[in-house]
DNA sequence: AATCCAACGATTTTT
DNA sequence: TCGTTGGATT
């Protein structure tokens, strides 16, 4: 490849084997740039390309470029394919997520904002224990504002750029009368006295630096000529200012999005961030995307009708060249078991047909829902795996290894410190660590200080006050190793003398060896870097699982981390009223949080390459209580013409027994025999339940699935019922009759 | 300080 | 139903 700078011109290879499109968001390099890149358009392929540009033709140096993601994977993707593209690795560019990159720029200036140069960055575990012990001062409602909600509540501020002296009396009134408020800066303070910040204060720290620092702030404006962020519709209002912020010098801002695809608001994502751009960038190009090269026909057909029926967007129109395909099959199932089972039965299907299992997904609105399909596959044997566990830094094991690392390399973090100061056990419990709270806030110093001094008096138990010197002692020599010992070999010391790997030898449960693997990844990982303070950057910004291949086996997942994949055929099960759109989405926000999910059902759809497989069920068991589940609304709004309703009544083999075909219903009634039909305002498509009967508290009645039982409780048309063989149910009335009509 | 049990609550989770 | 959590117990 011809890489000398300026030497090639807009029709270089490269640029020929892109579409219009795609070719505009190319060279359109100058100025704010919005490109609505819609499912399955090209969009890393343009992501990539234009930063190829920019660095063949000599528009800027690695330096001058901030291309910024959200996920890691994201991140090493592009790294990865634009090496591919230059034929050689691009190094000293501002390319990483959000967050990563705000660190990098935080360590540089951390004493603008009171923070020394190694702070740590906290895990979710140590922001909870931080608000924990900030909740006994503040007077509030434990039971109404446990530590996670009051954390959420501050990361939702955080979000929002919200410093605690920038909340609003109106913002923070309803909650707890102010007291989450001052909790904020209670937190906050605590941040700094511990010489640390989360994750939301990366960026917020950013803000706040740049934004009493014009030099500083001049100097990066100056120096990042082109900025580009990928999944725009993701930015949180924080993560937007900072983007607007860096980018006022140069004003190339790019941004690639699609606010179709816009499903994590409840994380603080801003879909007007993607909406308003052209008012926040005056003059911006917008450009669409608008060729899918991954999906059939009908498939894409399905997921813009239904995306359609959302008020705030931008638009698009997306069409592909490919043939039509097989429509989107909507299959209505008794209950989950039945759909785990046809599912199931249907993969056979395929793989006898020859399609590998690697490119089929089962894609749920929840968690729960998997392990029907687990059980399921378990006794067919078809192999498959689930994604979106726990990470890898996430693990207890790698957690706590990290913490005495914490602590051997930053003394003051306390946070690290009393995470592992009683593990594995020394007894040292909650009665001693009080004790060294109230000893360190004496004294000004941090816990560690605090406890190598206290095990020098008589204040403490014998016992406590030896195990407490001893682990003082080990950390103290721990520290001493640093220098002339390697890192792998440190972890290795710090772990087997802190009796830490001893202790999940020791421990006989199932998956205890599987930690001890996990932690030997962790001294196998931190070889690659040179110094500690380095590695744990890394550990809690980048660290992931090293997924081995997988092999050819079918994909479970959430429809969340399902966004940004593909599939040749996809499964969506639990298309049902309160499951999806879930109620609680519906209940906490309202339309917006309709139209999320509605999102999210759009995302769903367009995994699928050639195939996809909606699915509802007629009863839901939620916690062991059962629901009887009304279709998706989403289902309706499928447009008929890509639909395929299955017709195939044996499905309901078992309603057989139902008294005149009362009860299965608004599933035939409404999709099988009337064809999909848009639902009047109103109708709530409880077709059945006003045929149901009255049932009298203590009437005995009968149920197709569960059998004979007693009414115990009726509120019109929800009985509960206790059942002779089935234990107590929620049921509708509908679904049973008098026991004396049965058999 | 550690262990045991009842009560509770249970979408989604890039960093 | 099942895992977590905090209070009560030893």
């Amino acid at each position: 490849m011809n890489d000398s700078p300026a030497a090639m011109p807009d029709t270089a290879d490269y640029l020929t084997e892109l579409n219009d499109g795609q070719r505009q968001a190319v060279l359109a390099t100058e100025g704010p740039v919005l490109v609505l890149a819609g499912a399955g358009t090209g969009k890393t392929r343009v992501l990539t390309t234009r930063l190829a540009h920019i660095l063949t033709t000599g528009r800027a140096g690695p330096g001058q470029i901030l291309a910024v993601t959200f996920t890691n994977k994201a991140a090493r993707e592009m790294k990865d394919r634009i090496a591919m593209l230059l034929g050689r690795p691009v190094e000293g560019w501002w390319l990483g997520t959000f967050h990563a990159l705000a660190a990098r720029l935080l360590r540089r200036h951390a004493e603008l904002v009171g923070l020394k140069p190694n702070f740590t960055i906290l895990d979710t575990d140590d922001q909870i224990r931080l608000v924990k012990q900030l909740l006994p001062g503040s007077r509030l409602d434990d039971k109404k504002w446990p530590a996670r909600a009051v954390l959420g509540a501050i990361e939702r501020w955080k979000d929002r750029a919200l410093t605690p002296d920038r909340v609003t009396p109106a913002e923070q009134a309803h909650l707890a009368d102010g007291a989450i408020l001052r909790l904020y800066h209670a937190y906050q303070d605590r941040l700094l006295t511990v010489n640390a910040c989360d994750f939301g204060d990366l960026l917020l720290h950013n803000l706040t630096l740049l934004g009493a620092n014009a030099e500083v702030a001049a100097s990066y404006q100056r120096q990042f000529r082109y900025i580009l962020v990928d999944e725009y519709q993701d930015a949180n209002v924080a993560q937007y200012l900072w983007l607007r912020l860096l980018a006022q010098g140069h004003r190339n801002l790019c941004c690639v999005g699609d606010d179709d695809q816009s499903i994590y608001g409840w994380r603080g994502a801003e879909v007007g961030n993607i909406l308003r751009f052209e008012n926040d960038f005056p003059g911006a190009q917008v450009i669409r995307l608008e060729r899918n090269y991954r999906s059939t026909g009908h498939i894409l057909g399905a997921a813009s009708g239904l995306i359609a029926h959302n008020r705030g967007r931008l638009g698009k129109t997306l069409w592909t060249e490919d043939e039509e395909g097989d429509k989107v099959k909507v299959r209505a199932l008794w209950d989950g078991q039945e759909e785990a089972r046809a599912i199931g039965e249907e993969i056979e299907a395929l793989q006898r047909h020859g399609q590998r299992l690697g490119g089929i997904a089962i894609l749920v609105r929840a968690g729960f829902q998997m392990r029907e399909f687990e059980e399921r596959f378990l006794t067919l044997g078809v192999p498959y795996r689930v994604v979106g566990g726990p990470r890898f830094y996430e693990r207890q094991e790698i957690r706590d290894a990290v913490a005495y690392l914490r602590v051997v390399h930053q003394p003051d973090d306390d946070l690290a410190f009393e995470r592992i100061i009683n593990t594995p056990r020394r007894g040292i419990g909650d009665t001693t660590v009080r004790v060294l709270h109230q000893a360190a806030r004496g004294q000004r110093a941090s816990l560690f200080e605090a406890a190598r001094r206290i095990v020098e008096t008589d204040e403490l138990g014998s016992a406590v006050r030896r195990s407490l010197a001893s682990l003082t002692r080990d950390f103290v020599r721990w520290q001493g190793l640093g220098a002339d010992t390697g890192n792998a070999e440190l972890v290795g010391i710090v772990l087997d003398e802190s009796g830490y790997t001893g202790m999940w030898q020791a421990d006989k449960s199932p998956d205890a060896p599987g930690r001890l693997e996990n932690l030997k990844e962790l001294v196998a990982a931190i070889a690659e870097f040179p110094d500690l303070g380095g590695f744990l950057e890394h550990v809690s910004l980048v660290l992931e699982v090293t997924e081995g291949d997988p092999g050819d086996m079918a994909t479970l997942m959430t429809l969340h981390s399902a966004k940004g994949l593909e599939f040749d055929v996809v499964f969506l099960p639990g298309w049902e009223e309160g499951l999806f759109p879930h109620k609680r989405a519906l209940d906490e926000s309202g339309v917006s949080g309709l139209e999320e999910e509605r999102r999210l059902a759009y995302v769903g759809l367009t995994r699928a390459r050639r195939r996809a497989d909606v699915s509802f069920v007629a009863n839901r068991r939620l916690y062991n209580q059962w629901q009887v589940a009304m279709p998706s609304r989403f289902i309706d709004e499928l447009p008929p013409a890509h639909v395929e309703v299955e017709k195939n009544p044996s499905q309901f083999g078992r309603t057989q027994g139902l008294a005149e075909g009362a009860a299965v219903w608004p599933i035939q009634a409404r999709s099988v025999a009337g064809g999909l039909r848009r639902r009047a305002p109103g109708d709530t498509g409880a077709i059945a339940v006003a045929e149901a009967q009255d049932y009298a508290v203590g009437a005995r009645v009968f149920h197709v699935k569960f059998g004979y039982g007693l009414v115990t409780a009726a509120e019109g048309s929800k009985l509960d019922i206790d059942f002779d063989k089935a234990g107590t149910k929620k049921v509708m009335a509908s679904f049973v009759q008098p026991a004396d009509r049965a058999g």
